[in-house]
Formats: C-alpha cells, sequence, structure tokens
DNA sequence: GTCTATACAATGATAGAC
DNA sequence: GTCTATCATTGTATAGAC
C-alpha cells in the first residue's frame, strides 16, 4: 500500500500533507482523461503547480501516483452496493441504491472515468480487486435480491445483470458526460438534468422489476 | 474525410487495399486498448504485420490512422436507432433497438471501446458530429418516442433519458467487459450470458415503460 | 526536510535517402 | 516499398541549494 512511499518513515508535516493531496488531485484529473499510459508526469506536476523533480521527490514513480490515487477512491466505489439492505422493502432499497450511485455520479465524474479508463484497459492495476472484493460482494448482494424474487416481491430478472444495468446506467453520466451534453445540447448538467435522469431510471427499473 | 490520404490521388491498387485494411484492424485494436495518446505507431505496425515506415506510407502521420478507424466505424454506430420505426409497435421497436444494440457491443466490442475513450476525451475529434449529426437523429427519434407516450401506447418517462439508458446498458458489456467477466467469473462472455443480459433487460425496459 | 537544476537513456514520431 | 537518421518527448536519476 505505501510501498510507494517507503523511503519516508517519518511522520508527514503539513507541507507534505498538502502537496500529496495536490499531487493526488491532478493526478486524478490527468489519469482519468488520457489513462494511465496516456498520461505524463509532467502534466501532472504542471496541473500540481510544482515542478517534475519536486513531485518526483513526493512519488518516486508515475506508477505510485497512479496506485495511490486508484486507492484514494476505490473504496467510495463499493460503498453504494454495501449499504444495499436485506431486511429493507425492496423498492426503497432500490431506489435508495440508484440514487446513491447517481449522487456518487455527479459528484465526482473524474473518479468515476478513472476506473472506466482502468477496466476499458483490462484493469491491470484493479483486476485482483474485480476478481475478489468485488466478485464477493456483488455475489452478495446478488443473494440478497434474489431472495426477494424467491419471496415474490420482486419480478425475476437475473440479479447480476440488474446490478450491471444499474451500474451502467448511473455511471453513464459520467463517463459520457460529453456524449449527453451535445445531444441535450446543454454546457454543463445541471441539477435539473440530474432529476429527469433519476426519475426515468427510478421509473423504469422499479416499473420494470416489481411484480403486480 | 479522406484528407488523410490526400497524398495519394491513384485508384488503389489490391495491396493498397489490404494493407490499408490491415492498419485500420490494428489500429482498432490498439486505440481502443490504450487511447489515442497511449497507442504507438509501433505497437500498430507489429499488429498489423508490416515495418513502422511500411505503414508510414500508407498514413503519414499517428493522427491519420485515429481519424480513418473513427470515421470507418461511426456510422455503424448510429444504424441501430435510425432504425427505430414511428409506424411499428412501441414495445417491438423499442425491443428490437436494444437488440441491435447489443449486438453490435457484442460483435464489436472494440469499435465500442474505441468510441468509450474518445468520448472520455472529451470527444476532441468526434466533438462536432455528436452536436450535429447525432443531436439531430436523438432528437428525432425522441420525438418519435414522445408521439408514443401522447398516445398512451408508453409511459411517461423522457425520452432522451430513456435512450440514454439503453445506450448505456447495451455498450455496458463491451466496454466494461473486463470487470463483468471478474463477477461472472468466466473467461469470456458466452452466448449464455448476452442471452441472460438481453432477457433481463427486455423485461426491466419493456416493464418500465409500458402502461399498463 | 523541501525544492531546483540538470542530465540522460529510452521511446516514439517523422523525414528523407535509397 | 524499405531502411536509416533525426529530433522531440518522457520517465527517472542525481547533485546539491535553500
Amino acid at each position: 500500500m505505501n510501498a510507494a512511499r517507503a523511503h519516508r518513515t517519518r511522520k508527514r508535516t503539513r507541507i507534505q500533507e498538502e502537496n500529496e493531496e495536490k499531487i493526488l488531485d491532478a493526478g486524478l484529473e490527468v489519469f482519468s482523461t488520457w489513462g494511465y499510459r496516456g498520461a505524463t508526469v509532467d502534466q501532472i506536476a504542471a496541473l500540481a503547480g510544482m515542478t517534475k523533480p519536486n513531485l518526483l521527490y513526493y512519488f518516486r514513480r508515475k506508477e505510485d501516483i497512479y496506485l495511490a490515487v486508484l486507492n484514494r477512491t476505490h473504496e467510495m466505489w463499493l460503498e453504494p452496493l454495501e449499504r444495499l439492505d436485506a431486511a429493507g422493502d425492496p423498492a426503497t432499497e432500490i431506489a435508495a441504491y440508484i440514487d446513491r450511485k447517481l449522487e456518487l455520479s455527479r459528484d465526482n465524474p473524474k473518479a468515476s472515468r478513472l476506473f472506466a479508463m482502468e477496466i476499458i484497459q483490462g484493469a491491470p492495476i484493479l483486476g485482483d480487486t474485480l476478481r475478489g472484493r468485488l466478485k464477493r460482494l456483488v455475489d452478495d448482494k446478488a443473494a440478497v435480491i434474489r431472495a426477494w424474487i424467491d419471496a415474490g416481491r420482486l419480478a425475476p430478472v437475473d440479479p447480476h445483470h440488474l446490478i450491471f444495468m444499474i451500474w451502467a446506467t448511473t455511471q453513464h453520466y459520467a463517463d459520457f458526460d460529453t456524449q449527453i451534453r451535445a445531444v441535450l445540447d446543454t454546457p454543463e448538467l445541471d441539477a435539473g438534468a440530474f432529476e429527469t435522469a433519476k426519475a426515468t431510471m427510478e421509473r423504469v427499473f422499479l416499473g420494470g422489476i416489481m411484480e403486480n
């Protein structure tokens, strides 16, 4: 985890914390736009407002920056699904999950695009996490959904693919934001656009999976 | 369009056509994996089975290859929506649209990822196309859907966002294929996985938007 | 402890000779 | 249609100044 910073063992100073944060913010920006390989250390340093050698004082290698940025954000990505509660009402729980996921896209579009680039490139870094922790979490929550279906509280849809559909639709508003803005002819996706998206998604998903 | 090949004015020979096609195939592969900037001409040349200088005889610059690859595939992307028929039955038409789009993802995952990378990077090349031709097409078909809604044949959902949802879910199976395979613990998305995906999507979408 | 200047090897894009 | 040369970019290392 912090092998990246093994050369520094002492407690971090205020300047260190501030600079590391600036670097990670810049890294998120650049990696999420260009992917790991397309990003350059120069770009990140410029965005962070420091020189390249100065940046390399904090992170010796490009890969260390990438790892740190991914580590800083990947917890955030699992959290909404973790909160899906087997004891709750199916419609309420699923609607709330969609809301949380859509909010995450709205508030952290760069983090969403960072993950998208990593996955599209074959998940060279996150592959193990996907096959391990993510798979266990999804299997877990798919079992919850299946129990709801077996109890006749939801229409019989495949739980895994239902989750994929929710991921796809919510993340679309972050990852493909450029395309959506082009089609809607708007300079940015404002609160109104997200409200309409949310209403449409809840109507389609809940209408589509409630036994009536 | 073929400004990229303006240096060649004669009719193309068989060898030229074959080599250009090999280059475009290799370019699709490499650009869709690494993005424009992360791709190298060396990689593309190696994949195309030729030397870098030989490749550069056909396309003088990396950007020319990228343009040609995008141009070769972007028509394909508009076609399924173009076929949405106002005179048809709403449920049938929308189900057929979903099918066509999902088939496109299954059969052309690399093209899908190429577009994804281009959009995530802010559509530097395709931006005008998105704001022009794509927007007109979507507005057109959104009007068709709205007419169905006004006639009481569909539930009142926002047509644009419904289309976004269909794009998101279908393309997800190409773009995030690595993540889906990790979660489903399968070496590849086979016909069965696509059947389940299709059934789930049709159940959710049609259940979600039919007035009952 | 923090930052700058400089260097350098590797890679990659492109031009031009053959 | 092929090979070589060139030149900019980029990742990384080091030496030392504040």
